[in-house]
DNA sequence: ACTAACTCAAACGATTCCGTTTGACTTCTT
DNA sequence: AAGAAGTCAAACGGAATCGTTTGAGTTAGT
């Protein structure tokens, strides 16, 4: 078995993951392991749970390290998000690594479910570091609203 | 203040890293805070012990997607790293998305740590799934060992 | 020798998180 | 209509994590 030492998983996570991502179903796996099948569904929930708070964490990591932060209010349309992020950088002499429509497709890969019609549908945290990159996060909170 | 929310940090963690961040000290941040350094100290490393999880848990995620997984003993020499992957690859009909010279330094850059003279100090988990990405991760229990 | 910045270990109460059971519920496919 | 695959909520006991305090220790710089 892979080790869950030192991750947010726990061993038991592990185990339902790694059965299940080899094409077992939930009840195969809830018999491996001696257990029910709606069990196993809770566990693969809160693996599944874990790994997207993992990402969070990075995401949120990187924008901490960045010198430059601000925030973009709900509603934004896209183009505004890029002159924004450009108008920033340029305030705190940084140079954006991205062209305009690199970073305007950059940011629309991440943040694709929360545009509709080129608009922002949450508001939006943007960390610019010295490097040049660009980083964007939603708070959790607005994910869940609605 | 960023939220935590949804990571894997708590809204303590995320007070000092902000300030740390911005070239605070431990004092100056138990001060503002109304604690002591050594609390400061304490919620830090634990906040940063917490992000360094969440980094292996997303190598662990995509070991456990990829289809093929394999370890490699401690001690091996990187040519032979690279051999063996090259070898399971062929193995499982999978076609590696790097040249030699690429993936003799994607692997390198990536357990620099735990190299020494073209060797590895610790045995190694890689994965390879089905677009050809290749990714590697060390034990933690290897890690503190010694 | 003194200070500033930081680390470390032990202990504590409080909170959160895990795995589990039970039972009901949706959504397909046959 | 029946079954297979999966989800969800509530409750529980146990384990892990958090923030904090206290006190001692390290490592630089002056």
């Amino acid at each position: 078995m892979s080790t869950a030492d030192g991750t947010v998983l726990t061993d038991r996570q592990v185990e339902v993951l790694e059965l299940r991502e080899r094409g077992h179903t939930q009840r195969e796996v809830a018999e491996q392991l001696g257990t029910t099948d709606s069990n196993v569904s809770a566990i693969e929930r809160s693996a599944r749970e874990n790994i997207r708070k993992a990402e969070r964490t990075l995401d949120l990591a990187r924008t901490l390290r960045s010198p430059v932060q601000f925030t973009v209010p709900q509603g934004t349309k896209f183009d505004g998000l890029v002159d924004e992020v450009y108008a920033q950088a340029d305030e705190a002499g940084i140079k954006v690594s991205y062209c305009r429509p690199e970073l305007h497709s950059h940011l629309y890969n991440q943040l694709q479910s929360w545009g509709e019609q080129n608009r922002l549908t949450a508001a939006v945290e943007v960390g610019l570091d010295t490097e040049g990159e660009v980083t964007v996060r939603v708070a959790e909170s607005a994910s869940v609203e609605k």
